[in-house]
DNA sequence: GAACATTGTGTATGCCATTCACTATGTATA
DNA sequence: TATACATAGTGAATGGCATACACAATGTTC
């Protein structure tokens, strides 16, 4: 539990990192709504889709787990999808509780160019960058990411 | 308005990185509500006492302009605020129709130790990491952000 | 002094997310 | 087999965030 300790917050060269890793994320979810809302999505509506996309027809359980957030929160989204036309509810063929949300014909294909959107942008955003940095930045992520998940445990456990 | 074109799509190495990036978005914002509900502040809470900490008292005209919302919405989000005693409004000097938002000395309190436990976890966050890489990978960032915002406004215009 | 702009807020609406209660169904147990 | 318990989905109610529209009070300009 230590090592949370003043390493680096009296050294000048790194003014409030944390502030601009923040920033950041901001700006990289405005980024990804204004995508998902041009395709008449939400962030929420669009993570659902995503793991349908992703996983193939699914119980609504499943995806609220694998979302992390209520059963309920998931019947609403799904609610939303249906009306507009992205996913349909089908019965589960052992379950007769459950229900599996699929893809519509037209929800693969809006996913599918989110999708091919979103690589083109990514290819953009990263342009010019030797490939080393772009490796090592994923990795800064990725390490960061480890750290946070511990930090978040920590403050879990008080 | 070209040059958002596949140059590194097809890559092998760099697999998804815009979808990392947004899962690194997620995870940082999820950490950062999760230490501002420890301390009773939403996001958007904590957006205005963080703007009024940082440039004083300010109008509510003003903070909507700053944050990028509405104005209903911050006489909402400083009416939360001011019920848990984060800030006051008081009377505007010069423009009688105006009210300034101010911290109390609990908001100045909270918000000095929030500050804090960032820089905290700021250090630890970047600990054990040569200098050199947080440098860069802050200046990636930088360099990603300002592409967001062309791109942005590159959808934006159509 | 009249026309216009600005500041804040009431009302209504919508999305996201939660809790609690309930039905229908599945599973295990005595 | 009957009973108890667990699971899947949803209705009802609530709360935060954010919007649009309308409006009163005040400021500014001509």
């Amino acid at each position: 539990m230590n090592g949370i300790h003043n390493v680096r917050g009296d050294c000048p060269e790194f003014p409030a990192v944390l502030e601009r890793v923040f920033a950041f994320a901001a700006s990289v979810q405005q980024y990804m709504e204004a995508g998902l809302a041009g395709h008449g999505l939400s962030r929420a509506r669009a993570t659902v889709v995503w793991l349908v996309y992703r996983g193939g027809p699914q119980t609504q359980r499943a995806l609220a787990q694998a979302i992390g957030v209520t059963a309920r929160n998931v019947t609403a989204l799904v609610d939303g999808l249906e009306e507009s036309g992205f996913v349909r509810r089908v019965a589960h063929p052992e379950d007769r509780r459950a229900l599996l949300v699929q893809l519509t014909d037209q929800g693969r294909a809006v996913t599918a160019g989110l999708a091919a959107e979103y690589e083109r942008h990514s290819a953009y955003l990263f342009a010019g960058l030797p490939d080393e940095q772009v490796r090592q930045f994923v990795a800064t992520m990725d390490m960061v990411m480890g750290r946070l998940t511990q930090v978040a445990t920590a403050i879990e456990g008080r």
